[in-house]
DNA sequence: TTAATAAATAAGCATATACTTATATACTAA
DNA sequence: TTAGTATATAAGTATATGCTTATTTATTAA
């Protein structure tokens, strides 16, 4: 497969959105799956409309996409983004965000995803 | 070679850094060596102080290092600093920034590293 | 010493960013 | 319909950012 390049711009806008803790936690939440707007206001300990901004952030940006599943919209990569590449990259140099959802499931408060 | 995990704060703040255009491009330049305060006041064609202090955020962070030659600085890539893989990951996906220093060296205004 | 050049720093300012609280919208279930 | 829950959006605000112009520092060379 040819390596595909990113033009400077569009790079730093994604870098840019990577480069704030919040977010890049939520990308790393979504590393191996989706999880719905309430599981990152848990896991990070933020008000819920700091929470949807930065969603909105990163969906305007084409970093993430959304699903509906009744009352929950649940996010997840955008894997099909010109700029995934390098989301990827990064989120495999960063710690595993996994085991803070693990926790949450622990105390119940893990939204099923099929439900 | 074990993998090495950056911490997630670190690895935000040198995103952070990596997301402006104009550093973007400083590090695209330093890639394979090392350019003095005047080459990008030329190649990015920003004034001296606005260089200037994207430089100093690179070094402050560690990204780059300095190196004083006669009246001229010369920047490159801190290769030895816990976040480099990250940057280097993230410059192989950018476009090439050589050709900006080689139409420079056509005009003749490429400075020798060893004058 | 003096003038010239390279680079850093300081101060000021307009805009961007990341929160906050309040409210609106969308969906579910009684 | 009505009440409850999940999420988005709006508006306000404090701080951060990236430029500008002016000045300072460091080095070179006359």
């Amino acid at each position: 497969m040819e390596k595909t390049i990113i033009e400077l711009e569009q790079a730093a806008h994604t870098l840019k959105l990577l480069g704030d803790k919040t977010r890049l936690t939520i990308l790393g939440l979504v590393k191996d799956g989706e999880c719905c707007v309430c599981e990152f206001v848990e896991v990070l300990q933020m008000s819920q409309p700091s929470i949807s901004q930065h969603l909105r952030k990163l969906r305007d940006a084409g970093l993430v996409k959304e699903r509906r599943n009744g009352q929950w919209i649940f996010y997840s990569l955008n894997k099909e983004h010109d700029t995934y590449p390098i989301v990827q990259q990064v989120l495999e140099q960063i710690p595993d965000q996994k085991e803070k959802l693990t926790a949450l499931e622990k105390a119940g408060l893990r939204i099923q995803c099929d439900s």
